[in-house]
Formats: structure tokens, C-alpha cells, sequence
RNA sequence: GGAGAGGUGGCCGAGUGGUUGAAGGCGCACGCUUGGAAAGCGUGUGUAGGGGAAACUCUACCGAGGGUUCGAAUCCCUCCCUCUCCGCCA
């Protein structure tokens, strides 16, 4: 949520910044103008009337112990609190369309975000490796359901189209990578590991920015008002709603396993084949809150530590920086970051790292307390996934498959893995 | 899921229709006092929004939302949460 402050005195900046994303949000701003007049010459006219009738209905009690007549005062005090009545439904409907516009208006994108209208425009920011020489190399389903490991005609069975059922080593894998990552965070890049709710409130989705647009690629319960987290975001950011922390508290990180759910409507074909989009995933995510002095440099950060995890397994990566026109609703500024994925022949998005400066802050309450000047202050927000799970293995399966069929296991995750390779079915 | 008891500031806690401008205490901050510290004394101590150049000021907020009333922390309704007991249960 933007703050109203700033687009009343800045308009025109406001405008093209959000202008700049693309799509008719921008277009918003005046009728939010509007209704932020309306209402605060409203909430003026009304609060000098309820101070008139405070006044007056105190002396009420006064005169009537003295023993005299008040139905004239009450009459007037009536017709004033019918007069209230009627201005405050005014500025509650204007207050009501005004947070309504400020929740749907998107984050203005930083000064320096590379400007463009889709994904074509988003600049290579770095590489890391290279792609693996390999002859004639086979895709993840073709290698997962040869080595019994990946079996998705069960998953139909169970839940339809776009889930997976692992096995065996297939299984253990997975659960490998999972305890990998959040050992990885935890020990070597400083985060807290908290283990959250899968299901959460509409509180929490309007906080982090899901809703109210984005509701129909929700798994939500009708009933209860609960819906599956699309990602340990949402969850994990809203530890910290409506909350005041001391400065000295700050920077808070925190990192994350769950599955992540998603309706992902639509989608078919070549991008979305096996593992690559799935309606449930597992991913661990990274969450840090920290001042607005440093919210860009923790960005920079956040990104290295979810891309050591791609060095650490040995795969080819490249980094991109989303443009205006590509950039998340919420985000000021992205990273994204594509492992290769050999058997594809391309860049697969594993994480995207963001940083939402006080647009999610500022939606949920999450400030801390300006030790100079004792006000308190809307935090920075900021994720990535730290990473993926599913396009995670398809680039290690990809990457690692040998010339008979079985894959090689990187060092790192042998460990955690408990043996160095796949070996192929006899 | 059922029954009962509760939800008041950073914390404890008073308060069942009108100086509540939320008592009192604790904590915290600053000051005085002191050789220094403690104690003591004094002052201050929330959030959001409106008006104002500012000093400042107005309004709202006692779990949430409605209602009754000239006037609601206080009365009524709905919901949420916590605690105790019962039921169910990995």
C-alpha cells in the first residue's frame, strides 16, 4: 500500500511510476484523490460536530440533577446525532473506496528499475558456471519415472493434474534438499528458522499483497475465510503484523520450509511440463525485516545467499533484474534467479528475491520505534526463495544424469542424501 | 463440539449510563537529591486520523463489529480469542 501522504503531494511522480508497470492501476489515482478530499473535509465536519455534542450532552447530566427541563437540549442534541450519523456513512463509504483503491494500486517500482513491458526486457545481471556438455541429454520426467523416483500418473490419481507422488530415493531426495537449505541458512547466512501455519487468514493475504487481486489463484476454504499459503511469505512476513519493534530488534531474518499452493489457471505445455509448475510445491523461503536505510543492501544480500545454494550444488545460473512492466505488485525490486536445466535446454526460475521497501509494511502495521526521533516508522520488507524445490531438481536430475541413466549426487548434499548417486534400475 | 469464567494502556489493576480529561500501582525516560549508588521526590510516558506555518488543537480507540441513548469502557446483539472442566482425537 502506497502512502497516501505521497501521492497527495506528489501525484504526477506517482503516476508515472506506477504507470511505468504497465496495465490501468495508475489510472486509480484520481478517483483516490477524489475520495481523500471528500473524506477529510467530511471527518472535519463531523468531528466539530461530535465536539459540539459532547459538550452539550455533558451538561445534560448537570441539569437534570439540578431538577431542570432538557428535552430542548436532548431534541438538539438528536437532530446533531442524526447529522452525524448521516456525514459519518458518508466518509465510511469514501474511507471504505479509498482503502480499497490504495490496496489494488500496485508498489511503485524503484527510480532504477530497468524499464520495459514484459519478461523480453528483464536485463542478465550476472552469471555463475556453465552449461554441463552433454550429449543428447533427457529431461527430468523421462529420468524421474525411468528410475521409479518421480511418479505423477499416482498423483492424478490422488489430486489431478499438476501434483507428484516421489518414491524411494525419489522421496528421500527432496527431503534431503529441504534439510539442506534450511541448514544451510541457518548455520552459514544468519537466519532463524520458524516452522508456520500452511493455512492462513485473509489478514495475512491482504497484508503481503495476495489479496484482494489476486484471490482466484488461491486455494481458499469458503466457509472459514482460510486459505493455503501460496508461499512461506505470507505466513512468515505476518509474524510480524501489527506489530512495533524496537530498532534495536532490527533487521529480523527468518527462513522457511513449507508447501506452497497454487491454482496457476490456465497454464499448459512445455512451460509447465512435469515438476516445472505445480499446484503444490515445496520451497524454503527467506524473509528478512530490516530499516529502510538498508532494505537495498539486505536485497543484495538475500540474493547471494539464496544464490550460494546453486554454487554450492554445482549448478549453472544466471541472475535477471525484473523490469517495470514484469515486476511483482508488491515489489519495488526483483531479482530473479534461473538455474540451467539441460534436458529443457532452459533457464528455469528458481528464486526471486524482492524487495518491497514499506509497501507490505504498510498494509500489515509493521513498524519499529525511530530511536532519534520516537515515532514510529513503517520497516522494509523483503523475501526470496531460498529456493524452489521442484525446478531445484529438475536441474539437479538434468544436470547430473549419467549417459546409463543414474545421477550423480552433488558433494554437498551427500550427507544429507546418505549416498553419492541414484543408481540406475537393473 | 458442550458448559462456565474472562478480554481495560508496555505490564498489573479499579471502574455497571454523565468532571473518565481511564483511578491507583509497576515499568520506562528525564530531572532533583547523593562522594557514588539505592531509596525518596518531581515531571513525563499509547495509537490512528483531521485542522494548523508552528506552538498547539480536535476526533476516535477499553477484544472486533453492530445496536439502544441527548450521552456507552459501562446496557443489548453477533462474532473472535484466552482460561477451567467435559467430550472427541494424531
Amino acid at each position: 500500500m502506497l502512502d497516501i501522504r505521497i501521492i497527495r503531494e506528489n501525484p504526477e511522480t506517482v503516476r508515472e511510476r506506477v504507470k511505468a508497470r504497465g496495465g490501468d492501476a495508475w489510472k486509480l489515482i484520481d478517483e483516490l484523490l477524489e475520495c481523500d478530499e471528500v473524506r477529510r473535509k467530511g471527518e472535519t465536519e463531523k468531528q466539530q460536530l461530535q465536539n459540539e455534542r459532547k459538550t452539550e450532552s455533558k451538561k445534560i447530566g448537570a441539569l437534570k440533577k439540578a431538577g431542570e427541563d432538557t428535552a430542548a437540549v436532548e431534541a438538539a442534541m438528536r437532530k446533531i446525532g442524526d447529522q452525524i450519523k448521516a456525514i459519518g456513512d458518508k466518509v465510511d463509504a469514501v474511507d471504505a473506496r479509498q482503502r480499497e483503491l490504495l490496496l489494488s494500486i500496485p508498489n511503485m517500482p524503484h527510480p532504477n528499475c530497468p524499464v520495459g513491458s514484459d519478461e523480453t526486457a528483464n536485463p542478465e545481471v550476472r552469471t555463475w558456471g556453465e552449461k554441463p556438455h552433454l550429449e543428447a541429454p533427457r529431461d527430468h520426467v523421462d529420468l524421474g519415472t525411468s528410475l521409479g523416483i518421480l511418479d505423477f500418473e499416482s498423483a492424478v490419481k490422488i489430486s489431478g493434474s499438476g501434483f507428484i507422488v516421489f518414491r524411494g530415493a525419489g522421496a528421500k531426495l527432496e527431503r534431503a534438499l529441504i534439510n539442506f537449505l534450511l541448514d544451510l541458512h541457518t548455520t552459514e547466512h544468519g537466519y532463524t528458522e520458524v516452522g508456520v501455519p500452511f493455512v492462513v487468514n485473509r489478514d495475512c493475504m491482504t497484508g503481503t499483497g495476495q489479496l484482494p487481486k489476486f484471490e482466484d489463484d488461491m486455494y481458499g476454504t469458503e466457509n472459514n475465510e482460510l486459505f493455503l499459503a501460496p508461499t512461506a511469505e505470507v505466513p512468515v512476513t505476518n509474524l510480524m503484523r501489527d506489530e512495533i519493534v524496537a530498532a534495536d530488534d532490527l533487521p529480523v531474518h527468518m527462513v522457511a520450509y513449507t508447501p506452497c499452493f497454487r491454482r496457476e489457471a490456465g497454464s499448459a505445455g512445455r512451460e509447465s511440463k512435469g515438476l516445472i509448475r505445480m499446484h503444490q510445491f515445496d520451497k524454503v523461503e527467506l524473509v528478512k525485516i530490516v530499516h529502510p536505510d538498508n532494505s537495498y543492501d539486505a536485497l543484495e544480500k538475500l540474493t547471494a545467499d539464496a544464490e550460494k545454494v546453486l554454487q554450492l550444488l554445482g549448478l549453472h545460473y544466471r541472475v535477471i533484474e525484473l523490469c517495470t512492466g514484469d515486476v511483482g505488485n508488491s515489489a519495488a525490486k526483483t531479482y530473479d534467479i534461473e538455474v540451467w536445466a539441460p534436458g529443457h535446454g532452459a533457464y528455469l526460475e528458481v528464486s526471486s528475491c524482492s524487495n518491497f521497501e514499506d509497501y507490505q509494511a504498510r498494509r500489515m502495521g509493521l513498524r519499529f520505534k525511530d530511536k532519534e526521533t520516537k515515532k514510529n516508522v513503517f520497516c522494509h520488507t523483503l523475501n526470496g526463495s531460498g529456493t524452489a524445490l521442484p525446478r531445484l531438481y529438475v536441474a539437479l536430475l538434468e544436470t547430473y544424469q549419467q549417459p546409463d541413466g543414474s545421477i550423480n549426487i552433488p558433494e554437498a548434499l551427500q550427507p544429507y542424501f546418505g549416498a553419492d548417486s541414484i543408481p540406475a534400475k537393473s
